[in-house]
DNA sequence: TTTATTCATCGTATAAAAACGATTAAAGAA
DNA sequence: TTCTTTAATCGTTTTTATACGATGAATAAA
């Protein structure tokens, strides 16, 4: 019985695990440096230099926006991407949040 | 055909993702930052604090230790948890390295 | 108009994750 | 020793993720 119980979190930590999740693949956090190096931008560009098909990468490209940390605009019959900064700051901020700061007043070992 | 192909990308993305893996359900944030405010940190008091039963807190207990995220010490008949703060700002350093410092060089658009 | 090019989506197959009950192992209490 | 408590592990089921080829839609080129 596997019944997930995501909903039984509070919105917050379902916020942060699906943030977590865009990037918990290795092709996802590839493309993710490539954008942001701006080396590849171009869907094209980002499948020649993953070991990937073109279908997957569009997969990746997917969830990867739908997590609101990729932007994507339609050029021609080309898409190119580019990382939504605003996102990846708001993620990284409450992960600081959430544990950096408690660290602070924690410092200590617990057991 | 799913054949995986994480061992395909590099070593850096293969750990950053292996991280963001550990922190991508909500049962695991909150399992941390219960330990990180010090209110829980046995295993008992966790199982009580969550939705999920005794076995399911402690396979996800041994997923954050496999990551390196938590340590976990044996005290009697229990079992007592706290957080790697050192493994923890390794990650959250090189996630800052890899799009942070890039950010700023290119504040401007992509497409 | 016809033909390529580019990429998203669909359908499908396999692998991994999530959840639980049952069992096991170890320490403490009776 | 026997019984209880605590938590890890095992086995199983269901859901989700990963990956690909094939198809389809839209633009650009011929």
């Amino acid at each position: 019985m596997a019944l997930h119980k995501r909903e039984e979190f509070s919105l917050k930590e379902q916020e942060l695990a699906a943030f977590a999740k865009a990037l918990s693949h290795p092709a996802r956090i590839s493309i993710l440096a490539k954008l942001a190096k701006r080396n590849e931008c171009v869907c094209g560009e980002l499948v020649e230099a993953l070991p990937l098909a073109q279908s997957t990468v569009s997969q990746h490209l997917k969830e990867l926006k739908n997590a609101g940390l990729i932007d994507g605009t339609v050029d021609g019959p080309r898409s190119c991407y580019c990382i939504n900064w605003k996102a990846f700051e708001k993620f990284m901020g409450e992960f600081s949040f959430l544990f950096n700061k408690l660290k602070i007043q924690n410092e200590k070992a617990c057991c």
